[in-house]
DNA sequence: TTACTATATGACAAATTAATCACATAGGAA
DNA sequence: TTCCTATGTGATTAATTTGTCATATAGTAA
């Protein structure tokens, strides 16, 4: 079945940003291309750490990367991974009103 | 720091969506609410397996359920998640644009 | 009551993922 | 050349996730 294939890479996309480090990296990345020793800074974790999860997030083809000197500059690839970023955050939100709802019942 | 709360949160969402067979399940869903049995018959997977990744996303926030006699009825639970399936589907469309384009070069 | 069906759950093994550390590479400066 | 800095990678261990199977629960019907 060809379905399984495209739910395998979206899922496979999905996992790219599904840990809080990647999501802390995303969330610096909203400011710009940033080096990784800028990010591991920002984000707090070691730089060889960090350097996993870019690639990770490179080969799901959510960042992208040049080089410049000694450096490699990380970015957002493209506008719509900003977007489901936000419908995380807009599911967050809808999880807390309803959790609100059931406590103004009681 | 109160941000790490909301990455770990984020991430949770995403990590409960970020796997093939849920992508199937979210896509079947579409179509409307529906049953373990039927959700089970259609992405092909035993139902106690089923069960546990529909749990997974219930608690997450992204699905909801009612119970209907002998059956438990699922849904998903705000557009929202489904414009983030979307944008998943979105990236997708756009690493096989840049693919292409590599392909083009040579 | 018993029997049947739909769903959930617990234990377990296998597979995957993550963090750390040591080391490798590669560009730039002295 | 040597030295330094930024980044990437491999090995290892620890933690998490997954699928399967057996069993439990709960609603329905006879």
């Amino acid at each position: 079945m060809l379905k399984q294939i495209i739910y395998e890479k979206q899922a496979n996309v999905a996992k790219a940003i599904a840990h809080p480090l990647r999501m802390a990296i995303l969330d610096f990345l909203r400011e710009g291309p940033q080096c990784v020793c800028d990010i591991a800074d920002a984000v707090k974790s070691e730089r060889s750490n960090i350097s996993k999860h870019l690639s990770i997030m490179v080969a799901a083809g959510v960042l992208e990367y040049r080089k410049q000197g000694l450096q490699v500059i990380y970015k957002i690839r493209t506008p719509c991974i900003l977007r489901f970023v936000d419908c995380l955050t807009e599911t967050l939100k809808e999880n807390a009103i309803r959790e609100q709802k059931l406590l103004n019942v009681i």
